[in-house]
RNA sequence: UGCCCGAUGGUGUAAUGGUAGCACAACAGACUCUGGAUCUGUUUGUUCUGGUUCAAGUCCAGAUCGGGCAACCA
């Protein structure tokens, strides 16, 4: 994308202008942007938003954005994350080029700032436990009083610096802490930790080092090395911009980075933090990362989600600093809205019921011209086999049905979809359970395709498999992970896994038309009138198909059935 | 009771001192070989109170409500 037209752009946003101000101005001649997630957990949803902002606003502007593992806490990340965090960037469509890093990898030049900061007299070596500086640290209302070590002799700091750095000291006994305010109404700048020891093997540096620097001291100093323009994050820093702003000033960076802050995306019907889908994962309550309830791009990915649908979902919803939460009723919509374009429809029975046509000759079979996708008539048609013994829904056959039903009943015509007009003669029961066993019909030879000579109507069109031809397939129906509109809501004491929705995971057994067993590899289908459907891109075989429902077609029959 | 940020229909978002608009959702109707899609229509909004102005969702003041901040997490 070039300028020109990012200035047609009919989309834009807070950090779009400002980034444009700063464009105009001349203040910047190159964008540069990052998306820097901690690689301690699978991507979300939520960092969905956020890597389309960083690289959006990058190609808008010419720029580049820049991925970078933000790898300060060796306790908690490792190469597992790194992968997906990489795979799910790509996925979802955007190219950081040559531009990937790892914050590890400036821990040499990181360590030289803060003894730089220590020999200005900005920073010092602490020797007080975490409980001692609690104390001393005060509490919002109250300002904190300073270390005792806060002024020590700059000589003795950087000597203590170097032996932290050589081991000398157990874990988490001294510390080195910026200069700043201890009576600053905003606690992050009461003498934050930019060094802790932690004797924790990196997945980068192994045991290269036994001290790690913080997010507040590591994060402007990222940005800076890699002359990043804007910094784009959530909200939740917004506290710590005046904290990275001193590091940047302190260190002099001729030209700094700019934090701006954004509202992290809540969505309904879900949890949209790392902690959060982390014990979903290691209590079982989901079938890992990838399990397809999850919010997570990897969920959504082997769920079936386009990777467009998420970007124009993540375009609808814009940016802003208010912080809501945006209907999962909206991202469901970006996808129907193109997969109803895009998907090759499919017959397939969900919950089957025999239908056997008594005037269609026994052992006769024929193939009929199916309509790969009426929204698309590129797509062209195919062949679907058709006999005297089919399988229609259970759901499409009633034996006492109100008039606004439009399927299936004694004495009533339906069309089966792109194959004949059928009229319903009988039925047959099980005596003990009331199920109904078989329906019973005629059809009218003379409407193959489904279209009558005599120009009559029929209101209701139902999809079919052909008993014999038809294959069986496992399919997957999956529903909200959570009942609870806003799951984190709950009175005290109650945890937000109650509102865990135990219907989220349907098996059931369909009957699909026979081209479903082999289909090309991530082909979503739409399964006619039920809704789309992608292989299961870990346990579908051929000889053992099976389908996950990405998400159902809109349904106007069951409310309208319920106001019967 | 400290500091920071925010507030526009049910939800998300636009209007950058000049007609409150868009999308989703909901509802109604038309159409339809998917009760899908499509089309048409309808309902619902500037948190409050003052002030500045010819004119305020927008600027100012105060209030209310909501979110964030007291890891050697990010």
């Amino acid at each position: 994308m070039n300028t020109n037209e990012s200035n047609h752009n009919p989309t834009s946003d807070f950090i779009r202008d400002i980034v444009a101000d700063d464009v105009q101005s001349g203040k910047h001649t190159r964008i540069i942007t990052r998306f820097p997630p901690e690689p301690n957990g699978y991507l979300h949803i939520g960092h969905a938003k956020a890597i389309c902002i960083d690289f959006g606003v990058a190609a808008e502007f010419n720029g580049e954005c820049h991925l970078r593992m933000d790898d300060t806490n060796p306790a908690k990340e490792n190469m597992e994350y790194v992968e997906s965090i990489r795979n799910d960037v790509r996925w979802l469509g955007f190219d950081w080029g040559p531009h990937f890093y790892f914050s590890a990898d400036y821990f040499e030049r990181m360590y030289e700032a803060a003894a730089t900061l220590i020999r200005k007299e900005k920073a010092y070596v602490c020797e007080l436990t975490m409980d001692e500086w609690k104390d001393y640290r005060g509490i919002p209302t109250q300002p904190g009083k300073p270390s005792p070590f806060r002024n020590r002799p700059i000589g003795e700091s950087l000597d203590l610096f170097a032996r932290m750095r050589a081991g000398q000291f157990p874990d988490g006994t001294l510390c080195v802490r910026a200069k700043i305010d201890m009576s600053s109404p905003n606690l992050h700048l009461r003498d934050p930790v930019m060094y802790r020891i932690m004797r924790a093997h990196h997945y980068r540096t192994g045991d290269k080092w036994c001290i790690y620097p913080t997010y507040d001291f590591a994060h402007p100093l990222e940005d800076a090395f890699e002359n990043i323009t804007h910094s784009l994050c959530t909200l939740e820093f917004e506290v710590h911009r005046p904290l990275y702003d001193w590091f940047l000033r302190e260190l002099e960076f001729p030209q700094p980075p700019r934090q701006i802050e954004f509202a992290r995306l809540n969505l309904t019907y879900t949890v949209l933090s790392k902690r959060r889908l982390l014990e979903l994962v290691r209590d079982g309550l989901v079938n890992g990362w990838d399990d397809p309830r999850m919010p997570t791009i990897a969920g959504l990915r082997r769920r079936g989600f386009t990777p467009a649908s998420i970007r124009t979902f993540c375009k609808r919803i814009g940016v802003t600093k208010f912080d809501g939460y945006t209907d999962i009723a909206l991202l469901e919509f970006c996808l129907r809205e193109e997969l109803n374009r895009t998907a090759p429809r499919a017959m397939a029975v969900l919950n089957p019921v025999k239908v056997v046509i008594e005037n269609y000759p026994a052992g006769q079979e024929e193939w009929l011209e199916a309509v790969n996708n009426p929204e698309d008539s590129s797509a062209g048609t195919r062949q679907v086999p058709f006999s005297r013994e089919l399988y229609i829904e259970a759901d499409d056959f009633m034996e006492d049905a109100p008039r606004k039903f439009f399927r299936l009943a004694p004495g009533r015509e339906v069309r089966l979809r792109y194959g004949y007009l059928v009229t319903c003669t009988g039925f047959d029961k099980d005596p003990v359970t009331g199920r109904i066993t078989q329906v019973r019909c005629n059809y009218d030879p003379a409407t193959r395709g489904g279209n009558a000579p005599d120009g009559r109507k029929v209101k209701g069109t139902i999809h079919w498999v052909s008993a014999p031809h038809a294959v069986r397939a496992e399919v997957r129906l999956y529903d909200r992970l959570f009942k609870a509109e806003h799951p984190e809501e709950v009175s005290a004491g109650q945890d937000y896994k109650m509102n865990l929705n135990t219907e989220s995971l349907k098996v059931i057994h369909a009957l699909v038309e026979p081209g479903l067993a082999n289909p090309a590899p991530d082909i979503r289908f739409q399964f006619e009138r039920k809704g789309y459907f992608i292989q299961d891109r870990v346990d579908f075989r051929q000889d053992s198909p099976v389908y996950n429902q990405i998400v159902p077609l809109k349904d106007s029959w069951t409310k309208t059935a319920a106001t019967e």
